[in-house]
Formats: C-alpha cells, sequence, structure tokens
DNA sequence: CAATCATTTTAACAGTTGTTTAATAGTCAA
DNA sequence: TTGACTATTAAACAACTGTTAAAATGATTG
C-alpha cells in the first residue's frame, strides 16, 4: 500500500457522517447494508450520501453490489488493515519492548 | 475516544506531509525528533511545517517538548491506538470467525 | 544588551470539500 | 408501457485547507 492510498483512505474516513457509514458496515459485516437504509438511519440525503458513497468506494474502503432494486454496501476490511500496518510501520524503530502494549500495535 | 476526536485524528493524517511526519516520529520513538531536522528531511518550509504541527498536536496525535533553541516532536501512541479501536469496534457484529484474520484487527 | 538561530504566527490567496435542489438513470410490478 | 420506487449525477454556493512570504516570538551566545 502506498503513500496516496493510505491518505485517500484516511481521508475518507475524516468526516462524520462518513464515519458513521463506514461503521456501520464494519458491524453489519459481509452482507452489507441497502443504501436506502443508510441514509435513513443516519438522517442523510440519499443525494449527500451516495456522494460519501463515492469517496469510500474510491478509496477502495466499502464495496457495492446490486440486487434488485437495491445497492448493498459492504466494508472492505483489507484497506483498513493495510493503512492501519502503514501507519505502525517500523514502530520506535523495531524496538518492540519500547512501545509494544499487550493487544496493540505500537 | 468519541466521534469528533476520531475524526480529527484522520483528518489530522490525511495530508501527506503531516502522514509523513507522524511516521517519522512513529519510528524515532519517544526521543523525538527537532522540528527543523524534520523540515530538512521532508524539504518543507518551517511556516508550512508549524502549520501541521499545530493540527497533529491539536488532534493528540504527537506532543512536543522545548530543549534550548530546539523544540522536540514525538509521536502519541494512545490516540492512533484508539482510533483504531473505534474502526473496528464490533466487527461484524462481533462474529469473529466471520472476518478475523490473525494478527489484524478484522 | 545586541546579534543570531529555531520556531511560530499572521494575512492573503488558490484549491478542495460538503450540502442542497433539481434533474436523470435503472429496476420492477401492474 | 406506464408509474412508482431506489439511487446517482450535475450545478451552484458557502466553508474549510494548505502554501507562501513577511513579521514576530523565544532562547542562546558573545
Amino acid at each position: 500500500m502506498d503513500t496516496s492510498q493510505v491518505v485517500e483512505a484516511l481521508a475518507a474516513l475524516a468526516q462524520p457522517t462518513r464515519l458513521a457509514v463506514y461503521r456501520l458496515l464494519v458491524v453489519a459485516g459481509p452482507e452489507g447494508v441497502a443504501a436506502g437504509q443508510l441514509a435513513e438511519k443516519l438522517n442523510v440525503s440519499p443525494a449527500t450520501l451516495s456522494f460519501h458513497f463515492k469517496t469510500l468506494s474510491h478509496a477502495g474502503l466499502i464495496e457495492s453490489r446490486q440486487d434488485g432494486r437495491f445497492v448493498y454496501y459492504s466494508a472492505n476490511f483489507e484497506v483498513m488493515n493495510g493503512m492501519v500496518g502503514y501507519l505502525t510501520e517500523n514502530c520506535c524503530g523495531g524496538n518492540a519492548n519500547e512501545c509494544k502494549t499487550p493487544g496493540k500495535q505500537c
């Protein structure tokens, strides 16, 4: 994963509505949630939400699948895991005992 | 950690120069790096960098300490760990075997 | 104290982002 | 094929972000 991909993913999540969308999709798992359901749950206009879906999709953080009239969105965990790895790479110069906390990256 | 703190931290990292600064500080560990050294290493004007330090500091991602004429910046891992936890909270509705990969959050 | 070095602040400007409204594009059922 | 439903696109506008150059602050040395 390269710098510009990571910046794009971070920027995509750095907005309240998109962060809320992503978290709902993380909880929902592979099945995903329909666009309209998310719009209702989050009290956001469909047009605004569609704009945000595009940003998240382009960053690779979510995927979509059409089912009848509905479009289901779901989270793609790989990109987020890549992002986290990028942030913590070579933490404390590789000197693990200097900064690692159990169960944490650093 | 609440939503607005997480959004602030993500936004702080969602910029090439700030992401590069943060990663250098992650590698450097608790000792930190002087402002001027970072400016030189990243080929960024001190004024621009100072602006970015403020954004990262305000998000709680970095800390500063004055030593003589120099100001040393260092990474604060807690905020990033909190951010990662927030993103992966209740992943796949808690159904671990549905999405967990060894060594990953999800 | 005056000069110098390291860093921060300010003001100005171009570029980007998020929301709204209205129009458009697919999908389905009668 | 018409009409209803779900979702996306486009244009316009206010608000926010990042960079630059110049001035200002704070710390150190002679």
